[in-house]
DNA sequence: TATGAATGAGTTTTCATTCAT
DNA sequence: TATGAATGAAAACTCATTCAT
């Protein structure tokens, strides 16, 4: 058993290895520059030996799209963890919030997690992996949408269904992570991802809180 | 004047003839598999007719961007068309509703003004093609921030910064056309674009009527 | 016949045109570099005229040529023009200054000619035109040729076979001009090339005048 | 150790292979026709392979010009070997008539020494290959300004400076080998290279030997 | 005579992936 | 398990020349 385990434990960290070489290459020079020959090099393995950890480049890219999503589900589930103790605008605050600083301090995760979206991933990774990486998307909403339905039953948010009402909010905040990723709308707007994070974060706060129909 | 002008209208059809062939093949075939060589065989021309037409591939795709920008915006400013007889929520509504119908009909056009943002466009177009696109695409928006000003200016709207409020309305909007562009995403939230799209809209309307600040 | 002439008068001016064109963009950007558009662009005339007036690029290249070679022979003719007037060596040193400003005034008629030698040239040019680059080419040996014989006549020259002789130094000098072209030998050499080029005037020079055999 | 040495072995096996087949293409069908494909096909490797040993087709010929400078220069070595046992004439023509018969049995080679000349090369290799070249190519000048010199502390040569002189002879020597590298020119000359070329040695060698001053 | 639109063969280089050792 | 040599399809772009008008 004793080899067994070190041969796993080996094999785990080989892998490990290549996938932070991928990860500093691909953040470093785009995720469409580096070439199979500059990760193994990073790493410090011929070529071949990156074949027999991964089926392919793409399914790199999709293990480092899953180490950026549960980073950022980590982090989003430590800022609503005492959830009693919060007030659910509270508890919305600090999970956008996590999402934002998320986003910050990892521009490139963040940019393969916009990328998984549009790109030829779906076409060339295997479906197993896929539905993992879509799976993991998903739990975010599913916290969203557990604390909009919490804000629901306390009568402090107006939403009929909460996972929609949470889909809006996420929908949202995702698009002005995204409108503001582009420095020329920053120009434009004349303002900041920071600033305009937050106003929208404000206006569908209100929206939820105000139970007013048109 | 007869042949020149004969030469100008045949070289224009020559133009718009490429250009429909390539926004068949990109459109059919998605934004990266086509060739030139894909597109010529369309347009029935040889290769080398292309870039006498076009300076490259990528400025092809620019060019098709730049008509389905066109079509949005006239879509989007029919929409706000009898300006005073509309109430500002009316108008609003209306506009986001012209940006929904258009993305609904013209998915393919939509992918590419998304694409857009994240890719090395910028890289490979000419200088003065790429500031075309930019304008065309902050358009939108102004329509937006000039209807969110007379909301405020009527009172309707609460918004210090009109500009800022219709950054945070455009990019709820856009975040959710992308969100709900996955067909999965669409299953988990029990939703359709359509049902999602009004609700966020909704939820932004109210934000922006309800003035208490939190 | 005035028409006709005038014609014929027009001709040949758009086709000097055209050749001055070509000889601005192929001295300024090698002879390489600029394709047939350009210079059909510089002459202000359409890729097709060009073809009107030249059977291919590479015959535009060789009429550049005999224009080089023709101002060459002029030069060289100037040189020994009083030819009694002057010793044969007096009028040889003259011959080969005459080559030497003209490569010295002209690099780029110097870098054709040198080009001709080892080029496809031979290969696309007609017939007809190819052997006037060579006689022409020949005639410039031919001056020093007679300037030889007369030396080897008055008994100043040792040369049994003025031809030959004529040949050697041709050869020495061109060896130099070619040898020279290069800054690189030059700094080796720590020569330059007027040096150089009078030192092996010199040197065969005195091998001319001494009789002696080994 | 033995694996990877014989890995190493066939490496440099399969380089020379790929170069011998280069050489065969380029000096049967000249320096330009040939295409990458061609190489690959007579190597009977793929086109890629051919880019695994060596960086682009330039720096494909430019190694060969490298196998040309070498063989010329080993055997001029050889034509002096023995040195002290030859008079200081009798090396000079030694080591022309190495050159000449260099010449004459790789007339190919000499071609490509004569195009590395004037030609984009530099621009298009590494700049270590390039002066790899350079160095080469300038040791023949090296020994024959040795010989020159020796001559001239013997008395029996009569140059100031050594160095410029042996520019001379190696220019004459030169010049001739491309002057009569044209069959045209032979038959104008009524000559041939081996006799043209002893006829200049016979000017040079005279030349240098002669002290007169005109 | 002049135009200029059209052609399409031609060429280098890249790189994900495979497979013999 | 690891290597790294070999593959070969892929793809964008150029440009001399032709020819209908």
């Amino acid at each position: 058993m004793s080899t067994a385990d070190r041969r796993a434990r080996e094999k785990a960290r080989r892998r490990r290895e290549i996938l932070a070489a991928a990860r500093q290459e691909f953040f470093e020079r785009g995720f469409h520059h580096p070439t199979v020959d500059d990760v193994a090099a990073r790493a410090e393995v011929s070529k071949g030996t990156i074949y027999l950890y991964f089926e392919s480049k793409e399914e790199i890219l999709a293990h480092l799209l899953l180490e950026g999503l549960d980073l950022l589900l980590e982090e989003m589930e430590a800022a609503c963890e005492p959830e009693s103790a919060q007030s659910p605008e509270q508890a919305l605050r600090y999970l956008a919030n996590a999402y934002l600083r998320f986003c910050q301090e990892n521009p490139s995760y963040f940019r393969l997690i916009m990328a998984f979206d549009r790109g030829r991933f779906e076409e060339s990774i295997s479906r197993k992996l896929h539905s993992k990486v879509l799976n993991q998307s998903l739990r975010g909403l599913d916290l969203l949408a557990r604390t909009v339905e919490r804000g629901a039953e306390l009568g402090e948010f107006h939403a009929a269904d909460p996972w929609q009402a949470a889909g809006s909010v996420w929908a949202s905040l995702n698009g002005v992570l995204v409108l503001m990723a582009h420095p020329l709308r920053q120009r434009l707007l004349r303002s900041d991802l920071e600033t305009m994070f937050q106003a929208t974060l404000d206006l569908v706060v209100r929206g939820l809180q105000d139970g007013s129909h048109r």
